[in-house]
DNA sequence: TCACCTATCGGCATAAGTCAAATATCTTGC
DNA sequence: GCAAGATATTTGACTTATGCCGATAGGTGA
């Protein structure tokens, strides 16, 4: 059926890698209280999540864990018109996991870039 | 108990984040055959595996796996001393897997880098 | 004998993310 | 009035990668 094998179900696909869903989340509650299906919106058209748009149950289970965990506070909001919905504003907790996701993701990126020079490197012919 | 309560338990720790062995793991091996526990010790000398080193089991699992992706060879080595040992060896497959890996890698980079980017973004009062 | 290093592996738990689908409100066209 | 579709949230089952605990086994040195 395949024309070419590839590695559509190869880890090498990046299909198993993090999304770093959590923190681009917060990324756009740090600018103001949203609601989940905004959310979702708002990450769609983020360039990371073209290729794979992100998950909506995925989306709501981890505001649902920031609620838990204190990160983020909600409040049902009825419309004028269109469904109920709930409005998630980032809390001062928050904020500090925010920052630590700052730190965390600064190592991440170093690591990625040093695999990525691993990579690079090839077997030379010692001279 | 804790003198402060931190985000050790939080995602944000990062302990969470793909730890990317399997790359590491063919970074190495892209120099030459190695045996499992060999790779073990190289990859603890990684700086991105200081703060948590790899896990012994996690990459003898990522060695089967590739082996039966057909990404590396092994064969048991008998020493003249110490126990039997297994020497895995990059095949062309894993090549090929490898140059994926690279083209997934930098893409992740940058996705990782637009994160931090978006989490430094503060709502900029009007001005 | 005991402790320790080398070397590999199985079982179980967990967290993130996916897939499928249910529920509910409102708008628009017929 | 009613069907279709957008908005909006949620539940449950499932997959996959990874991590932790421990088992097994050979060799070395005290």
């Amino acid at each position: 059926m395949k024309e070419f094998p590839g590695f559509q179900d190869c880890p090498c696909s990046g299909k198993n890698l993090s999304r770093l869903l959590q923190p681009a989340v917060m990324a756009l509650l740090v600018q103001g209280p949203l609601h989940g299906y905004r959310i979702l919106e708002l990450l769609k058209e983020e360039a990371m999540f073209k290729a794979q748009p992100p998950d909506q149950t995925g989306v709501y289970k981890i505001l649902k864990n920031m609620v838990l965990d204190g990160h983020v506070s909600c409040n049902w909001e009825t419309q004028d018109s269109g469904p109920a919905r709930k409005l998630y504003t980032l809390t001062e907790t928050g904020l500090s996991c925010l920052d630590q996701w700052k730190k965390t993701l600064v190592d991440y990126h170093s690591s990625v870039a040093s695999i990525i020079t691993l990579l690079n490197r090839k077997l030379e012919p010692s001279r």
